[in-house]
DNA sequence: TATGAATCGTTCAGGGTTAGAACGGTTCTG
DNA sequence: CAGAACCGTTCTAACCCTGAACGATTCATA
């Protein structure tokens, strides 16, 4: 339980943005045990969601992380069937990923809690609060290049 | 650099919320590097600003880490001259740790940094967009348990 | 006052997570 | 056809942190 500490902490947004997005992060975490996950196999399925027969390379680029955990997230995620790896045909070297029926109800899960998270979040905010809030994510996420909504399409196929 | 992953995502406050605090928490420690400091570092010097004196394990607690991290943190903190331990004399098993005028200078470094953070993650809100947010973080922070603001003062002397 | 329990700081070993090097198999380039 | 480039995989190593074990000190209590 990473909460970095609790002391007057200097007084800043970002400190501030830092400690609550570390809170949430370990409490979603925590709710994942249930199903044996990690919060980065939930960044694989909702990367196939979005780029269904991507291949792990470009998962890697997707999620900025090492080819390589690619590969250890993939392994766990396929021997619980919950998602696909299939050869491309067209280039035998690739590993394309798909997730299946199972991957989609697991995804749809842990959509499921990350709502219940955003509802117990925002419990003491007002409705126009709460939107406030989600609005002022979306300026910030659009502002540093993070595209929290919508697609990146770099792979023209 | 643990961004979890650029794609849609699931669309709620709570991932945009985690994905954002890392974004923050990576940046500022990127800036530590120039003065060879962690964040967690920081999280001590700042501790010691608020409660000088303090023994370690009170620290320990107050940061809410392992008291042999605290003794890792300090070690390198008192090898660069930011911080002081004294022997209690009244009770010689505890080392009370002080800022140095070198760690309050580094933690109005630190401090600085993470204003010119608040800065450029605003650039793109209104000024009463901003303090919106502020107001946000503070009732989220309020509602659960994190004293972001104001001492939590439980060891009366 | 004596003695065992509790406390503080320290060291050390280990777990968990991640990146990077190395390699086999495949495809591309010329 | 030969060598370069590329993909996925394995393995090693780094990093960060916790928990156990231990010496030194203090407290409780008989």
């Amino acid at each position: 339980m990473p909460l970095m500490n609790d002391v007057k902490w200097v007084d800043t947004l970002s400190f501030r943005l830092g400690v609550l997005g570390a809170l949430v992060a370990d409490r979603y975490a925590a709710d994942l045990t249930a199903h044996d996950l990690k919060p980065k196999h939930v960044g694989l399925l909702s990367a196939l969601d979005v780029a269904p027969g991507a291949s792990q390379l470009e998962i890697a680029k997707l999620m900025r992380v090492a080819p390589s955990l690619v590969v250890t997230l993939a392994d766990h995620l396929e021997s619980t069937g919950a998602v696909e790896r299939l050869r491309d045909p067209a280039d035998r070297r690739r590993q394309l990923l798909y997730l299946t029926d199972r991957g989609r109800e697991l995804l749809a899960w842990c959509t499921d809690r990350a709502l219940v998270l955003d509802a117990e979040l925002t419990a003491g905010l007002t409705p126009d609060q709460a939107a406030a809030l989600g609005a002022a994510f979306d300026r910030l996420a659009a502002a540093h290049g993070l595209p929290v909504r919508g697609r990146t399409r770099r792979d023209p196929t």
